[in-house]
RNA sequence: GGCGGCAUAGCCAAGUGGCCAAGGCGACGGUCUGCAAAACCGUUAUGCGGCGGUUCGAAUCCGCCUGCCGCCUCCA
């Protein structure tokens, strides 16, 4: 049974979806006027996250995530950079899919975009016309908040209040302070589109409306977005939706934390913002997931390269394991074995990853089991007796159930893959990303391995260290076990 | 000014009334090893920002205080 809290009631509350056994997400993806930072990396890695556990839990998931192609800051950014705002926001969408991609976040189901939705925009706003919530004051369309009473139930606040605000600045067209646009009327050389109004183009809020209702309808499950967004955004797409249609927008809103960069928050002015695409190029990218999963995702996260470094060892750790347990099971005999108390710490272990994530996706309580896994895979590898193949399958099948749900690593065939370079007794080049067993590199580096293997077979330790540590400084780590020598790249 | 959040070991971070306060990184000691590495074992918070209160019992609830952060129509 899972758990998540609803910012819309303010607790916690059990998933009911709309329909048995299917859910429909819907999450407000990134503007394109730049490349992704920190901060919109955290929340895509946490709804990535949640919906892979609502995968894993067997909810059959519609997960839509837009882009905003037209906007303010993207025409701002397009003179900038000299260039016409679509193609501009084309570049900054292919920039997010290398970094998401980065990331190990899966493409959404639908990605849609507001250039592309103009249509069921117009027709929205139209809807809201003739229902009496919007109005046409010069070439714009305002939505008369004072309309619909309701506003406010997602950010507690009163419509008092925010007049009290200071930054409640008064247009010329609006009626009402408090009204927000839903058509702006196009200034010369910016993008436009035909509308009943004029030419003009969408306000930030009511695309959002359009596309979620167009594609997952009213009443749906789950609408994501980060912290900021409650007020107005998500506050006014609740506004504009249930007026229109008269029906409740979404069921379940979810908010992750803000990142903070020692202790300050990210923002261009103090100079600290973080771009994902330079965070890669400096660490792992499971390290970077790690590092994100790490927190509860609507506790703040403070982020300082130091603590990426952390994760890189726990990373190691994962990947040590991983090869552990598949040499194993390369040894191991069916149906015979000293199984000890592996089996059932792994159904323990599992059920308690279930009870974490269950309680409102908890990925730092599933990261602890994550690494009570490995101990227990560690401990059982090395064990005089190994456990029966079944068993060491049921590990294997646990240990990448866990990171199809956390994504540390990419997977092919469900089985996780690593960058670096590691071999085994069985295979020379083993689970390599696009390497060649018959690489010279690779036959000069077993031919390396050979003579020193040689050379300590006649205690000839000089030697023998000599090349080991030579190896080392080229970046490849010997080490030497029971069943022979283990090589790794760093 | 209004609304909201956070404060747990050297660092990161779970825990929201009751076994010795998860887990990770780091550090130290040990087992294994020719030496290493990896792995494993042990140690590392009588205390959870401070002061009061409720309770048989609180990191966990209440009040006050201190510090930090966010939102209030640009923002993940």
């Amino acid at each position: 049974m899972i758990e998540l809290y609803n910012t819309l009631t303010k607790q916690k509350e059990r998933l009911v979806t709309r329909e048995p056994g299917r859910v429909a997400m819907y999450v407000c993806g990134p503007t394109t006027y730049n490349y992704i930072h920190l901060g919109n990396a955290r929340a895509l890695v946490v709804f990535d996250t949640i919906r892979r556990y609502l995968e894993y839990s067997g909810y059959k998931v519609e997960f839509v995530q837009n882009f905003t192609d037209v906007d303010d800051k993207i025409i701002d950014r397009a003179k900038e950079e000299g260039l016409d705002p679509h193609d501009l926001a084309r570049k900054y969408t292919g920039a997010y899919f290398e970094d998401a991609d980065g990331l190990n976040v899966r493409r959404a189901d639908l990605h849609p975009k507001v250039s592309e939705h103009i249509p069921e925009i117009i027709a929205l706003i139209e809807t809201l016309i003739a229902r009496e919530f919007a109005y046409v004051a010069g070439g714009d369309v305002y939505f008369s908040v004072r309309r619909f009473p309701q506003y406010g139930k997602l950010s507690g606040r009163r419509l008092e209040e925010m007049l009290a605000g200071a930054r409640v600045e008064p247009e010329a067209n609006k009626l009402d302070p408090l009204d927000f646009a839903l058509w702006k009327s196009a200034k010369p050389g910016e993008p436009t589109w035909p509308s009943p109004w004029g030419g003009g183009r969408p306000g930030w809020h009511i695309e959002c409306s359009a596309m979620a209702l167009k594609y997952l309808g009213t009443n749906f499950d789950i609408h994501c977005g980060g912290a900021d967004l409650i007020f107005p955004h998500h506050e006014n797409e609740i506004a504009q939706s249930e007026a229109a249609t008269g029906e409740p927008f979404a069921r379940y809103w979810l908010h992750n934390g803000f990142i903070t960069v020692r202790q300050e928050k990210m923002s261009k002015s103090i100079g600290n913002v973080f771009l994902v695409r330079d965070i890669l190029r400096l660490y792992p990218a499971p390290a970077v997931r790690m590092f994100l999963v790490g927190t509860h995702y609507r506790s703040p996260l403070d982020y300082a390269p130091e603590y990426i470094e952390a994760s890189v060892r726990s990373v190691e750790r994962l990947e040590t394991c991983f090869q552990l347990l598949t040499e194993a099971l390369g040894r191991a005999l069916p149906g015979r074995g000293e199984d000890g108390l592996l089996d059932e710490r792994l159904s323990v272990i599992e059920s308690e990853f279930k009870a974490a994530m269950d309680d409102d996706f908890n990925t730092a309580r599933a990261l602890a089991c994550c690494f009570d896994l490995i101990r227990e895979v560690n401990i059982s590898v090395h064990a005089a007796v190994l456990p029966s193949k079944e068993t060491l399958e049921k590990a294997m099948g646990v240990f990448c159930g866990f990171n199809r749900v956390l994504g540390i690593f990419p997977e092919r065939d469900g089985r996780p893959v690593f960058k670096r370079r590691v071999s085994t007794q069985t295979t020379l080049a083993w689970d390599i990303e696009g390497a060649k067993d018959d690489d010279l590199a690779m036959r000069l580096l077993q031919l390396l391995i050979t003579v020193r293997q040689e050379a300590r077979q006649k205690k000839d330790w000089t030697t023998a260290d000599r090349i080991r540590e030579g190896l080392r400084e080229l970046g490849v780590v010997l080490e030497d076990t029971p069943e022979g020598v283990r090589w790794k790249r760093v």
